[in-house]
DNA sequence: GACATCACGGTAATCGTTTACATCCCCGGC
DNA sequence: GCCGGGGATGTAAACGATTACCGTGATGTC
């Protein structure tokens, strides 16, 4: 069917040998003998089969990522940013998602594994359900854990430092002139939401007034309208800086305020955390907390990347500080 | 290192061969015995090498796929798509992004072919600069053009019928009363560009008044902006309807009228193309042609699948029509 | 001139499966 | 009792590269 090796190398009138050595680097080939090969191969349009490679080198240039979801536009840029950070490596990228179950995220790592894949790059759904299946992912390849980790840590992970993203947010409420805060985020299923959690509650002795209202459901709008909704139940008793544990909550924080004419930042603030593309078309933008995906993409890769060249490197964990943005929905 | 079939085969005390069978299938062994192999590979912990199955069946299992970018929110929901479905049929989904780059994109597709992928999905970036690399795959494996499409035709396509949601667009807004028209769109550099600017064009003679104005730039937020202000330079002649050739450009359209306190939809009625996430939550909610992304990406599995089936099918060129959903945005 | 060294190139083993083909056995039909 | 057929199994040849190992000739050194 498709031409082979060998035919490029009888053509050139050398071994297959030679010519795998020409074709790959070049080193330890007389030149006349590496251009003839190149030729050759030219000439026949070889197009070099990668799966018989990785058979015997053992490699597949390739490292498998399992997201929740890929639709998550946070999710999708930190993949974005994987695959070119693997790209440019000359890597593959297998993709899969879990869809948040930890069932599914077990298979799409067995098969990845069965795939061969040279690392792998986890964002674990669940911070104890995923733990089985990557923890022998780990024992197999080198393996990261992205943003999200398992409890209790064990493993690589890359992620970004909640806590002082929270703390950033609060201190520029303090100082923007908020005497009183809430926090609306999620309950703490995932070890993203615990931090944001733990961070806020660490950050409430800088506020003066009360900090005391914590509302805690999921990381979707819905729960962003409903929480806003008990907040506005006892008007007087609106926080006038509103912590929210993500951008998506904000947005339906921020909604549910408009709606019931409340001015922001005026008399509340609101800030987010991710810095999805939609919090600066918001009405106010939002100021966030921006994750740095690129940085954590190319720490991740660059994590795997040492542990490929053959160190046993003992477990990294890297905690990268975020940056506020700050936009309309608070004071400057 | 890692345990392969012969051992499994040792210890069931059979031959590869029926180790092989039974592991696969199961077709043409005996009960008893592929018990035992299964028991076997259980106790061993076996995990086979997908890559050395590549390498002999010649399949691989996986699917290539090149989009520009996972970080727009339309790419990434197809991708998600296409991966369930492709999970679904046991297969891996390698995937890459050509950053509207043809020379990446051929990059890319070589890469993908490398790999020995059984079958491949592009979204080619270019319509005319991406037609080598992409009929050059097609004369490998399997191909199919999903969303846009390379000019004339050529190869199995699956995306929307622009022109049919263009219509249904400019059908609501003549009948919401809408006298005045205006098209905001992008040049025609591919092909739904193109096909929406078409569909608006055949569409006009339903508007008795005035559909003349016709604006041309990119399919992004600043182009929306920029595009209205062109239109508010002459506020009498302000038309009653904008069609927008995608959400982030009507986007765009609604926050430079609603900063210029026009009022949307009582003065100026507004329709987008996609129906990303952030569509409903726009202020107004915007009306717009919804793109019914997991249909494609059925479709063109499907499409694909046939193609592996054995089946030397024709070239199939699918387009599924898209739905109006009204929103704030215009009156009902 | 002898010998160690070195760069290059060829032969063949190898990676871990799948699968073509041969073999064997059992059964039923005549 | 013989033969044909079919199902289960084993043997060994692929699949297409990489690479361990060895041979060869050139070169340098004494």
């Amino acid at each position: 069917m498709s031409v082979t090796i060998k035919e490029v190398a009888e053509r050139a009138g050398v071994s297959v040998a030679t010519a795998s050595r020409a074709l790959s680097g070049g080193r330890g080939v007389r030149p006349a003998n590496r251009e003839r090969v190149l030729r050759a191969a030219r000439e026949l349009e070889y197009e070099p089969n990668a799966v018989a490679a990785a058979l015997r080198s053992r490699t597949t240039n390739s490292v498998g990522i399992v997201v929740p979801r890929i639709s998550n536009p946070f999710f999708a840029t930190l993949v974005e940013a994987v695959e070119r950070e693997a790209a440019r490596g000359g890597r593959g990228l297998l993709l899969s998602t879990s869809r948040y179950d930890p069932e599914v995220e077990a298979g799409q790592l067995k098969s990845l594994l069965d795939r061969r894949v040279d690392a792998l790059i986890a964002v674990p759904c669940h911070s104890e359900r995923s733990r089985a299946a990557i923890e022998a992912a780990g024992q197999r390849v080198p393996t990261v854990q992205l943003d999200l980790c398992l409890d209790g840590g064990g493993g690589s992970w890359v992620g970004v430092d909640s806590e002082a993203g929270i703390l950033s947010a609060v201190e520029h409420l303090v100082g923007a002139g908020a005497r009183t805060l809430a926090y609306v985020g999620s309950e703490p299923t995932d070890s993203s939401a615990q931090a944001r959690l733990d961070g806020y509650r660490g950050a409430a002795p800088l506020c003066p007034g009360g900090t005391d209202r914590v509302l805690l459901g999921d990381f979707s709008l819905e729960w962003g309208h409903r929480a806003a909704r008990r907040l506005l139940e006892n008007r007087r008793e609106l926080p006038e800086g509103i912590v929210c544990g993500n951008d998506t909550i904000a947005l339906g924080v921020l909604r549910e305020l408009a709606r019931n004419g409340v001015d922001v930042p005026g008399r509340v603030m609101v800030t987010g955390f991710d810095d999805i593309p939609f919090a600066e078309l918001a009405e106010p933008p939002l100021t966030t907390v921006r994750q740095p995906l690129e940085q954590l993409a190319a720490e991740a890769v660059r994590t795997l990347a040492t542990r490929l060249g053959g160190g046993e490197e003992p477990h990294r964990r890297v905690a990268i500080a975020p940056e506020l943005v700050v936009r309309g929905s608070t004071r400057a």
